[in-house]
DNA sequence: TCTGGGGTCCTAGGACCC
DNA sequence: TCTGGGGTCCTAGGACCC
């Protein structure tokens, strides 16, 4: 299809990455474990069973969109005999760490993006061999575990999501040279270009701008005088300059836990409780990445689908930096006290920030005594517990006991393949 | 009746300081 | 009626992504 002539001698230091991505990642997960439901159409649903939030190639030809709620198409989805699914998220998890570990395997330069997506550096192969490579990915990933990917080549990481978007639409692993760029972006409206939204597509539009070759030909002082840093970058990627590079540290710089409830919530202690689990699964996860957060964020939220009377409340509490989860509880009550409202909540949610850390941490002369030994102690005892048995086995006892009334509702949920050894044994029965 | 969750980056504007 | 000019830091909110 496309071949790398000449650019060996011609640009012998250029760069290249890889896009790889499962192809609708969670129905294919679903389908690995359940052979029966290949070239059906299925569908993922979101939490409390609301949103179609993934969906095979087959529910896509019947039309449905993506992240629809379900109950304006019941009837649509009942008559086709859709598979519906309820998010099975450590099922995707699960699968996830085993295509990176493949990924891993063939180029150990990799960003983990998102749960079904990696950018690989491949700089270090020979322009020469990118087509092989491509090939060899493409290939593996399915044959290991069963999840087909879409692959795409290219001299920067916007250029690889376009050469990803053309190994979908061709269904093969996809190169883009550095001298085929402009071929490619030539009839590829911008809206497709990866951080082209729906506001810089009407603003590049009105300027006349419609496909990626419009823009990949403007010089840089016509995209600066009109641009943010945002386009400015996103331009010189188009034209093979690479300026996003890997970034491969794993940590998160915030981490958020919030739900929408099965039925609202309107008593006031029922709703703490809430908080408090989001909070401690939120303070869990700072733990993993070894970092301490300065700045705690809560808020509770009533239906935003009910015009009228909308209340949404939040507060930000700055701390002392710190990974202990009572440290946090105490703040979040003050917090919570601060904002809460009688009123029936939907949602709501905790936000942690300003991390450093953990290795880094020097305490000064005010904050020696803030982390606890013994509690740091007990704290990784518990996470060890937590992590190799099930979820949330213990912890701190006044946290969850009222969560029967508060729970979500996940009534199609797919069992635990990968984790729990009933249910694979049932696989095979 | 029923409408997801978790991220990143950038910008504008206010507070404060010299 | 007059009402500096920058700089920095912080935060709220927008835009975008998966």
């Amino acid at each position: 299809m496309n071949h790398p002539k000449n650019l060996s001698t011609k640009y012998p230091s250029r760069k290249a990455y890889a896009l790889v991505d499962g192809n609708n990642f969670f129905a294919s997960c679903e389908q690995v474990f359940n052979p029966k439901l290949l070239r059906k159409p299925i569908g993922i649903l979101s939490n409390n069973d609301g949103c179609i939030i993934a969906r095979s190639n087959e529910l896509k030809q019947l039309g449905v969109p993506m992240g629809t709620p379900k109950f304006k198409w019941n009837k649509f989805l009942q008559s086709h005999d859709v598979h519906l699914f309820s998010a099975n998220f450590s099922l995707y998890g699960d699968m996830s760490k085993r295509m990176m570990m493949t990924l891993t395997s063939i180029v150990p330069s990799i960003e983990i993006y998102s749960i079904d997506e990696a950018f690989l550096d491949c700089s270090m192969f020979p322009p020469s061999e990118l087509n092989k490579l491509a090939t060899r990915i493409y290939q593996t990933v399915p044959r290991w575990i069963g999840i087909p990917v879409g692959v795409g080549i290219a001299p920067t990481k916007v250029l690889a999501k376009i050469a990803n978007h053309f190994s979908k639409k061709h269904q093969c692993p996809f190169v883009i040279y550095f001298d085929k760029i402009a071929d490619s972006l030539r009839d590829l409206p911008i809206k497709d270009v990866w951080g082209i939204g729906r506001r810089l597509t009407k603003k590049m539009n009105a300027l006349g701008i419609f496909t990626a070759y419009d823009f990949y030909k403007k010089d840089e002082e016509w995209v600066k005088q009109r641009f943010s840093i945002i386009e400015q970058k996103l331009h010189k990627e188009l034209q093979g300059k690479p300026v996003l590079h890997l970034n491969r540290t794993a940590n998160k710089k915030s981490i958020c836990v919030s739900r929408s409830f099965e039925k609202s919530v309107s008593h006031k202690e029922y709703l703490f409780d809430a908080v408090s689990c989001f909070l401690n699964s939120a303070v869990e996860k700072l733990r993993r990445q070894e970092s301490l957060a300065g700045l705690l964020h809560i808020f509770i939220q009533t239906n935003r689908f009910h015009k009228g009377n909308y209340y949404s409340g939040m507060d930000i509490i700055r701390l002392t930096h710190t990974n202990e989860t009572s440290q946090f509880l105490q703040s979040a009550r003050r917090s919570f006290d601060k904002i809460w409202k009688p009123h029936s909540y939907k949602r709501a949610g905790v936000i942690l920030s300003d991390f450093i850390s953990i290795k880094d941490y020097q305490p000064t002369f005010f904050e020696n005594e803030n982390l606890n030994p013994k509690l740091q102690k007990l704290q990784k005892t518990i996470d060890t517990i937590n992590k190799t048995h099930a979820k949330q086995q213990m912890g701190i006892a006044s946290v969850g006991h009222l969560m029967k009334n508060w729970k979500m509702n996940r009534k199609n949920l797919s069992p635990a393949y990968t984790t729990r050894i009933e249910d694979l044994i049932k696989i095979h029965i």
